[in-house]
RNA sequence: GCCGGGGUGGCGGAAUGGUUUACGCAGACGACUUAAAAUCGUUACCUCGUAAGAGGUUGUGGGUUCGAGUCCCACCCCCGGCACCA
């Protein structure tokens, strides 16, 4: 018998499939299409681990079957290039990024393609192609066009490690996502993205999506955060009652209206510059004290409220006419709402807390149904809420997603094509000159001064004015890392295309992404961004569909055996080059299939896969139980259940269940043997899963093409099914012995046999009901 | 605090309301071998019992049902998201 080499194997297929182009991709309209796609890795310094390719041999196993079901498969890679990671790596190794990515590019390749992944390597895309970014700009500046992007100067998250403005979805709390260093507030000037436009139907389109994970939908809702709820605006008046000024308050509870007892605004608020109170120095000392806290400093200190009155000043209550006070106090967040509140301590427990601080009055006004509220007396919540809104105020909703900060004070990122004349102002650079490309300098190191090292390279930043010709220069802070993986789906339809960000033709074929694998991390992060980018180029006609994916299944992390992460700063983690070169791709792919669930984080155990190598020792071996003449029956039942459970499974992502039912398969065919039609199917369906084994043995059966394209197996309803059941006996729902019989046994015939067999629990009584589950179980019940 | 997902042998885990622990890892015993590895076979939830067997067991406590890991209620614990967001 011929010795299972998996080195020797592994290594003349993936030859042969490179040689065939076996995994090409084309616009094939006469076929239904699939399209599966990974997250695109960003490529960093230390290599993959085996935690990585889980989610792309996840992503292999379901095109490789969507392929065998005769599906026109898209099952591109491609490298998220841009971006921190690669920059830092570069700079703390002291060579260029693009020849840290460049290198790291070509390693991560090399070991992706010894795992046996069937991507269309054709199609390869790169974030940090000029060809590529060229159209990553090209997006900004339709974005910049319809008034998305647009200049601000508002404080911002700052990392001083990082020395770069960040966006909120670049922190974990208050700190740096990347670094983990605490963020400051810092006020600067940036591009920001208008997603809060979007934030409606981010939030609404997620209903389009019944394919997406629950806990993923439920972040970005989270994340989007949105209220309803009333803009009710109070009088300001003066000690001898004169109206001065009028402020607006957001609530989410107008029902609560009656129960107003004083009013807060928070620190920042442009209102406490604009009018006068007894104690202005002592409420801007407050509100310059305020601004100055870090985030960890106004939620570490216990939630104890401060705040400062501000003297000879009320509001008015507008149901009430009563007049009450007004405080600056920091625990009302001017970003949000209005900034300003009205307080009510008998429903709210901050309100409650400020209130017990201060002394100040509390009146209830709902308890089951509104009292102390005049005429609104007796009604619901729901109702008052509208009534009170009608009359006070006006409706209002409001999101907790912010503007997407888009400007980064760094090297290594896409510049963003604008240009600031002297006179003109912002001019966008003009489609036809783009890319605007990324210039060689000698320091990319970050500045810290809120310039990026791009500024000091005059010979680039010095430009003509596109508009008037004049002196002019060019914004030199880059994008962020997220903005290349935004829309790089699309790239892949079509990725050699220079006159068009995707034909059209090409994305109506394609569109949308069938099937999106990658880290849950990203639930807020890359998937909100990718959203928005996508209902933007429908919105300007460049896409066909309102959701870029349709089917979403996050990964779980393959953990250290120690169960930490695993990291090269543990010296806990395993290289899938050692695994391959020990064990094989195939002992590889099975094993990280066969470990849990295909969601669930799970601590690798090397111990563990030695299963899977022997279960491929196995089906190796079943060569020796071919059978010439007559084939087992048990054999051929389990063979088409085997066929129904692994395509099932495949589907639905559970692929270690998958695999356990093909190790009873082969269980079966070494216990009572099989024919070589049997065994041919049997390695049809281990083709996705373990392909170079698989082919291997494909091609010592006699056939002449590869097994990667041969029909996937199909199942006989008949054969799936038993001749025989076995029928549990209970007495009083307890299990107490089983029986045999024919399938499909009439009721009567059991109902009899069971009473004897089971005489020694009936102890002589006769059952006061019999439950009868046709070839399964019959239930004698004694009262 | 709000929301989402979980809790089953020594371990990873399986299980349309119907014999809990499939499949695999680790273990024990046996076969083959001069020996070991590899391979094959047997065994294996817990308690009591020499055994036949009996009883118990899916985080805890209730409930529905002929029958509950699965459905309902309450609670405990773990993982994840949001969080002074009005």
């Amino acid at each position: 018998m011929r010795a299972y080499d998996h080195q020797k194997i592994e290594k003349k297929w993936q030859k042969e499939w490179e040689k065939s182009g076996l995994y090409r991709s084309t616009e094939d309209t006469s076929k239904p299409k699939s399209f599966v796609l990974d997250m695109f890795p960003y490529p960093s310094g230390e290599g993959l681990h085996v935690g990585h390719p889980k989610g792309y041999i996840a992503t292999d196993i379901v095109s490789r079957h969507a392929r065998m079901q005769g599906k026109n498969v898209l099952h591109p890679m491609g490298w998220d290039a841009f971006g921190l990671p690669a920059e830092n790596y570069a700079i703390k190794n002291k060579v260029h990024p693009r020849v840290a990515v460049e290198k790291n590019i070509a390693r991560f390749k090399e070991q992706l393609q010894k795992i046996g992944l069937d991507y269309d390597w054709s199609r390869e895309i790169n974030t940090t192609d000029p060809e590529y970014y060229k159209w990553t700009q090209w997006i900004f500046l339709k974005l910049y066009e319809k008034g998305l992007a647009y200049e601000s100067f508002e404080p911002i998250n700052w990392c001083p490690s990082c020395q770069t403005g960040l966006a909120n979805e670049d922190l974990d709390g208050n700190v740096c996502e990347r670094c983990g260093t605490v963020v400051e507030k810092r006020p600067m000037r940036q591009w920001t993205l208008k997603i809060t436009d979007y934030a409606e139907r981010l939030l609404k389109d997620l209903d389009l999506l019944p394919e997406w994970q629950e806990h993923i939908k439920e972040s970005q809702r989270n994340w989007i955060g949105k209220s309803e709820g009333a803009i009710l605006k109070f009088e300001i008046v003066d000690s001898r009652k004169e109206t001065i000024e009028g402020i607006e308050v957001f609530t989410t509870r107008p029902d609560t209206l009656f129960g107003a007892t004083y009013v807060v605004i928070a620190p920042e608020h442009p209102i406490l510059r604009k009018i006068k109170f007894t104690n202005t120095a002592e409420v801007l000392v407050y509100a310059k004290k305020a601004a100055t806290k870090t985030e960890i400093e106004r939620t570490t200190e216990g939630k104890e409220k401060t705040g400062v009155k501000l003297e000879g000043i009320f509001a008015i209550n507008p149901a009430t006419n009563e007049e009450i006070p007004v405080f600056a106090a920091d625990y009302v967040l001017a970003h949000y709402g209005t900034g300003a509140i009205m307080a009510v301590p008998a429903h709210d427990e901050r309100d409650k807390q400020f209130a017990q601080k201060f002394n100040l009055p509390s009146t209830e006004v709902v308890t089951d149904i509104l009292k102390n509220s005049g005429e609104f007396d007796g009604l619901t919540s729901e109702e008052a809420k509208a009534k009170i809104t009608e009359k006070f105020g006006v409706a209002k909703i409001t999101y907790k997603l912010r503007d997407w900060v888009f400007s980064r004070q760094r090297y290594w990122g896409e510049p963003i094509p604008i240009i600031h004349c002297e006179k003109d102002g912002i001019v966008p650079v003009p489609e036809k000159d783009l890319p605007v490309k990324l210039p060689e300098v000698e320091h990319y190191e970050p500045t810290g001064t809120g310039e990026s090292p791009l500024a000091a390279i005059e010979s680039w930043v010095n430009t003509p004015c596109p508009k008037c010709g004049g002196v002019a220069k060019r914004e030199t802070n880059t994008m962020p890392q997220w903005a290349g993986s935004s829309w790089y789906y699309l790239r892949y339809m079509d990725p050699q295309n220079d006159t068009a960000l995707v034909d059209s033709a090409k994305e109506k074929y394609w569109a949308p992404v069938d099937v999106y694998v990658g880290g849950a991390e990203h639930a807020t992060r890359h998937l909100i961004y990718a959203r928005f980018w996508h209902k933007f180029l429908q919105d300007i006609g460049v896409v066909s569909t309102p959701e870029p994916f349709t089917r979403l299944v996050s990964v779980g992390l393959i953990q250290a055996e120690d169960g930490r992460k695993m990291s090269k700063r543990f010296g806990n983690v395993i290289n899938p080059d050692d695994i391959v070169e020990t064990y094989g791709a195939d002992t590889l792919r099975i094993y990280e299939m066969f470990m849990g669930p295909f969601t669930e984080a799970i601590a690798w155990k090397t111990s563990s896969l030695i299963g899977a190598r022997r279960f491929l020792e196995r089906v190796w071996r079943l060569e020796q139980q071919l059978q010439t003449t007559n084939y087992s029956l048990q054999t051929e039942r389990i063979l088409h259940q085997t066929i129904k459970k692994v395509g099932e499974d495949i589907q639905n992502f559970k692929f270690n269940t998958a695999i356990s039912q093909m190790m009873i398969f082969v269980n079966e065919a070494e216990k009572s043997g099989l024919s070589k039609e049997q065994y041919r199917d049997f390695v049809a369906l281990l083709a996705p899963f373990a392909p170079h084994i698989a082919e291997d043995i494909w091609h010592e059966l006699g056939n002449k093409t590869s097994v990667h394209i041969a029909s996937w197996p199909r199942f006989n309803e008949k054969k799936l099914l038993t001749d025989e059941v076995t029928i549990v006996v209970q007495v009083n729902g307890k299990a107490r012995t089983s029986l045999l019989f024919p399938r499909d046994v009439a009721q009567a015939d059991v109902e009899k046999a069971a009473q004897e067999a089971a005489a020694k629990w009936l102890l002589g009584k006769v059952p006061d009901k019999i439950i009868f589950v046709p070839n399964r179980l019959v239930n004698l019940v004694l009262a």
